[in-house]
DNA sequence: CTGTTAGCGCATTCAG
DNA sequence: CTGAATGCGCTAACAG
């Protein structure tokens, strides 16, 4: 026997499908026996309820929302901060019993899925550009983090505040500063920045990270040479390692380190002890994003926490709550032994 | 406007729907001249193709793939072997342009998804025993990954004769052998094993990598002394380093730590180098999995590399085949510094 | 409280 | 190559 159908149910219990369907769906349109009735003998036919993707048809929603990532899964998965947006996103989603779609920001069709969910959660411009087009038309809810799209709810820190703050905290008027940015160009390797063009300015956290940094410097009347700006394709080990190589074995040598992410933050730290300069003495370094393993890590690294969890626990939230504004989270700088 | 439908677009085309749907479906069933203007048509009108939802009530097929986590998505975002395998899969599933959808191993209800996804995939025995049961009784289809289901497709390594390999690979005779186990019991804290019920013994791998190291150990005549086996809820550095310590300050004192994940055997590394036991010479370590970190760190770790990312490719691959073996997948001791 | 009806958007016959 | 018809499994009106 193939599985029941709500009207073959109906027809065996002698009752019309809208009975059924009510049980389910409705329990106030029928009484309380005979809906308990109904059910057990559900039970008993193995008809376990109403066949989801036909209610999503008719519906029109389906109880799944896709989580946008800007990378492929395989970097997402990773990196810490991505990982812990996501716990946090499926923590609140299993609180609402939906479920969780993953969607490769490198993909190229969002229509392959558009139908089956219920709209976007956008973790990050996503990398393929034609992506975010799609999104921009898109019929369905779209809700981004860490970016913007025009007349679209957002979930966000105040990027250029936060790295403000920062910088303000451990800056002091004879620096040579240093940058360790993260995606800033459109370049494969570690490399300064120095006059390569600037990668869509607009959306990005780690331009509006710079920004931030920058008045923090302006305002110290301090200035970042040419060579201490380097760029990093993605926020690991090895390419911060090479770049904070670099970096750190420049004349004059820096005294601060204003890291893009606390993964290259650690890393350009192992980097400094292993070339042994002493931190803070000779070097602060300064991350971002505020990840669990600097508290293990020594000297702890003062770092702006902005709470990636919670952050992916907003965004689940305002994604159901149908409210169209753009959230700005709080943030929190805290002071380590690595200034 | 709304959003346009084949119908609606099969009207302003002047065209039946059958003809549209064709034109997206059946290429062969029109001329290539129709099918062009009738593609170009759509195009211009915001039609981007039959509606994904409906086609799936239709076909009975959707594309999407589900996978099944052990257990919570917090957890195994943040495992690296995990994180690997899913890799794997998502790298396969792209491949076969199939989605797929992460469902968490401690939800309850199959049901709210089967009529969405063309099936599971499952990782690891899911924590919730009673969504077993319902993958048992899956209309549709199942695979299962590192454990095996009756009458169902399975991909695995040979948990038993790895963890024998690597056992005979660093025992010597006179060894005081000590094993810390994964999950062994059900225990949330470390803890010798002691006399405590085995858990599932069928199904887990940790019980068969048991068998694999006690295969060993008689063949050259040793015996693992109680207290000396220690069971570990997760594969976490907090609960192992907790085993870790008690094993190693037990008398007489270890020369063989025997451990069911390289995080496990990373840890009690760390811990043993704290107490200024020196690795091979006073101590030798195995560990389980294969992980990048391990060759980062000094010594570097005798382990069994089962190659987690090419486990979910092959995880794929095998679910869309619609072949029902179990196949077995390659493993490969490799020798570090720690034996 | 219950049954009837009309679609949700589509794919597949089948006759032309 | 085309068009009409049927139903995938269900829900929301509406009428009783």
């Amino acid at each position: 026997m193939s599985k029941p159908t709500l009207k073959s149910v109906a027809k065996a219990l002698g009752v019309s499908t809208a009975t059924i369907s009510n049980a389910f769906n409705r329990p106030d349109q029928l009484s309380v026996a005979l809906r308990e009735k109904i059910l057990t003998a559900c039970a008993t036919l193995g008809y376990d309820g109403p066949n989801k993707a036909a209610q999503s048809l008719r519906k029109g929603s389906s109880g799944i929302v896709a989580v946008i990532l800007s990378d492929s899964l395989e970097y997402m998965v990773s990196d810490p901060v991505a990982s812990q947006f996501l716990q946090g996103v499926a923590r609140e989603l299993e609180r609402q019993q939906k479920h969780l779609l993953l969607f490769s920001g490198n993909s190229t069709n969002l229509d392959t899925i558009t139908d089956f969910v219920d709209g976007f959660i956008c973790y990050g411009a996503p990398r393929n550009l034609a992506l975010i087009e799609q999104l921009r038309h898109c019929k369905k809810r779209v809700l981004t983090v860490d970016f913007d799209l025009p007349g679209r709810p957002s979930v966000n820190i105040d990027n250029e505040q936060a790295a403000y703050d920062s910088a303000m905290a451990v800056l002091k008027p004879d620096d040579i500063v240093a940058v360790l940015g993260l995606r800033l160009i459109d370049a494969p390797d570690s490399q300064p920045v120095g006059s390569a063009p600037m990668w869509d300015n607009q959306s990005s956290v780690s331009h509006r990270r710079l920004d931030g940094y920058q008045r923090a410097m302006e305002a110290l009347g301090l200035t970042l040479g040419t060579d201490y700006l380097w760029h990093t394709p993605e926020s690991n080990q090895e390419y911060a390692a090479k770049a904070a190589k670099a970096v750190l074995n420049q004349v004059p040598q820096p005294s601060v380190l204003l890291c893009m992410s606390d993964l290259i933050a650690l890393s350009a730290m192992r980097v400094a002890l292993q070339l042994g300069i002493r931190i803070p003495e000779q070097l602060r370094v300064v991350g971002f994003d505020g990840i669990e393993e600097t508290l293990r890590y020594h000297p702890t690294l003062t770092s702006v926490w902005q709470f990636s969890d919670r952050k992916g626990e907003a965004a689940a939230r305002a994604f159901q709550s149908g409210v169209d504004s753009c959230q700005l989270l709080p943030y929190e700088l805290r002071l380590g032994e690595s200034s």
